[in-house]
DNA sequence: TCGCCTTTGAAGGAT
DNA sequence: ATCCTTCAAAGGCGA
């Protein structure tokens, strides 16, 4: 069944627009790194403003420019792919990144951290891992480390959902981020500790295999803080970064402790820049905080800060009813958005003189559309990781539990907010935030991206090879839109489910009101800004659950299979009626 | 000093 | 099953 087509991605038929796909999602880069923004900007500028108004001609007119451009950049793209598929043979090869040829990502193996917030002494060992995606990723040779080494898919990744490697197509994050629960083990404490492993949701000790601990002995100290990280094209900047990593870090003989990629990816983003550079005790002796872990009393800021508290907290060898008391705020784990927005807003704000968030959000929100499905697949595999990751790190934890911890956010406008508002407030705030001399989107954003994305991020897994989103889609340029009202979700109404969130409302505000320009966000995932709504002949929720894994074939074919459907049936816009 | 703004996605309560 | 709300990051800005 996996290999209906063999191709993965590329036998949904579109491989054509695949390709475009790429392109655009190279061309982003490539602004990045070739700051010939200048015309970029301008153009974004324009297409943002003007976005609206060209939605279906712009479209094709701007994959036209853009084609040219982003040829340039199938070479980076497949440098890309290249040191991927170089981390992998390594990794394969047992090699295990012996030679670093790319010096900018260190081997990286979390020490033994203890979660000071866990009482629950099961958890504490994983929270260590939970580490932030400025950190390099590190791979456990995915076999080798995992129970199941003998499963093609790592049982750690089933997630309920089986991991489908194509043969041919294997998603680069798939075996890279391969992260055993067993490895981050929230039970998992130092072996010198205790020769048992809790296991994660029964708490009942377990022996670790030797499996777990052996793979990542191999790891030579010398080799620690130069080797590649597999993922670096997954964070052009962050990549560049070289973090010495003490060796002691890495000889910790905790199979817990080494950061696969999956990790590292999630362990790089939430983790300051300050961390990279801790002492070694630090990292080894304190132990790691949980990004996710901010002490209530500092704020939530997540740089350096939080390193700070849980660090004290891990200190005390009780982390009694203080604990209790101050009960650690434990983030929420961060969608793969968020994701994205960490890795590409020092590259926006490069590329622009934007400095407010609320702009430079905009444009990475359009961004994100606009990247391929392979590379939104990317970051939905890294969210997926980790949530997985911090669900195993604090399998209590609730999303819920963080309600109301953070300064009253939502604006009691909302609510009050009557229709009226959204007509005034759409209007004002229409490119509000993109001042035409900062509009610095990338002008590739127009394309559809993943119309059912993060309903179903399983879709967006899928994408890679799924079909991209269907001309018709991607003519769809995306708009800089308004949110009609202050929060108020637009989204589309797919007949499945999109995701979770949904049509809401307001949509009718401003579709019919007054959105200057409204523009119809095909293919965003389930923007919560647009307006009108897409009807979609296909259910993609049929087509995925949740998602948890790599695109799999199966995935592909029902996707290749919706995205036919889709070309013969044009997507149908739908405005809500108001109420 | 604090909350808003803005984005997408996920989660979970409410309907 | 669907809807709705909240939060996650981030940093300038306004009150």
């Amino acid at each position: 069944m996996p290999q209906l087509n063999g191709g993965g991605g590329d036998d949904l038929g579109a491989n054509d627009e695949m390709i475009s796909f790429k392109d655009e999602g190279e061309q982003e880069e490539k602004i990045s790194e070739n700051v010939s923004a200048e015309r970029d900007l301008d153009d974004v500028k324009s297409s943002l403003v003007n976005e609206s108004e060209n939605n279906s001609s712009s479209s094709d007119s701007e994959q036209a420019e853009r084609r040219p451009q982003t040829r340039p950049d199938s070479e980076s793209y497949e440098k890309t792919r290249d040191y991927f598929s170089e981390a992998l043979r390594r990794q394969q090869d047992g090699g295990f990144f012996k030679s670093p040829h790319y010096p900018g990502y260190p081997f990286l193996m979390i020490p033994d951290l203890t979660n000071p917030y866990l009482s629950n002494g099961s958890l504490s060992p994983s929270a260590r891992t939970y580490l932030q995606m400025k950190w390099p990723l590190l791979d456990v040779p995915g076999s080798a480390a995992l129970k199941d080494s003998r499963s093609p898919t790592p049982g750690h990744l089933s997630n309920k959902v089986p991991v489908v490697q194509h043969a041919h197509h294997v998603h680069p994050l798939t075996p890279l981020i391969t992260y055993s629960n067993e490895h981050f083990s929230p039970g998992t404490p130092p072996s010198h500790l205790s020769p048992e492993i809790l296991d994660p949701k029964t708490g009942i000790p377990r022996t670790p295999h030797p499996s777990e601990l052996s793979p990542y002995y191999p790891l030579s100290p010398g080799a620690v803080g130069s080797i590649a990280h597999p993922l670096g094209w997954l964070m052009p900047q962050q990549g560049q970064h070289m973090y010495s990593i003490p060796p002691g870090g890495f000889r910790h003989p905790y199979p817990a402790l080494a950061m696969n990629a999956s990790m590292s990816s999630l362990v790089s983003s939430r983790f300051s820049p300050h961390m990279v550079t801790p002492p070694p005790h630090s990292l080894h002796q304190t132990g790691i905080p949980h990004p996710a872990i901010v002490s209530p009393a500092i704020k939530q800021e997540p740089s350096g800060d939080n390193i700070s508290p849980s660090m004290h907290a891990r200190k005390s060898p009780v982390p009694p009813k203080k604990e209790e008391d101050k009960k650690p705020h434990i983030k929420k784990p961060l969608n793969a958005f968020m994701l994205y927005m960490k890795e590409m807003r020092a590259k926006v704000v490069a590329e622009c003189t934007l400095k407010e968030s609320a702009a430079i959000n905009q444009i990475l929100g359009r961004r994100w559309h606009s990247l391929s499905r392979e590379e939104q697949a990317k970051y939905y595999e890294l969210a997926r990781k980790e949530r997985q990751l911090h669900s195993q790190l604090y399998p209590g934890w609730s999303a819920r539990d963080n309600y109301g911890k953070r300064k009253k956010r939502k604006r009691e406008n909302k609510p009050d907010s009557k229709p009226e508002d959204f007509s005034i407030r759409s209007k004002k705030q229409c490119v509000q935030y993109l001042p035409s001399e900062k509009m610095c989107d990338s002008p590739a954003s127009s394309h559809g991206s993943m119309l059912d994305s993060p309903a179903t991020p399983s879709a967006a897994l899928a994408s890679p090879a799924a079909p991209a989103a269907t001309h018709s889609e991607q003519a769809q340029p995306l708009s800089l839109t308004t949110k009609p009202e202050g929060r108020m979700h637009h989204h589309f109404s797919l007949p499945g489910k999109a995701s979770g969130s949904t049509s809401s409302s307001s949509s009718s505000s401003s579709s019919s009101s007054s959105q200057p320009t409204i523009s119809i966000p095909i293919g965003t995932s389930g923007s919560h800004s647009t307006t009108p709504i897409l009807t979609r002949p296909i259910p993609f929720t049929s087509l995925h659950p949740p998602m948890l894994s790599p695109p799999s074939p199966f995935h592909q074919a029902a996707l290749h299979s919706h995205h036919a459907l889709f070309q013969s049936q044009p997507l149908s816009l739908v405005t809500k009626p108001t109420e």
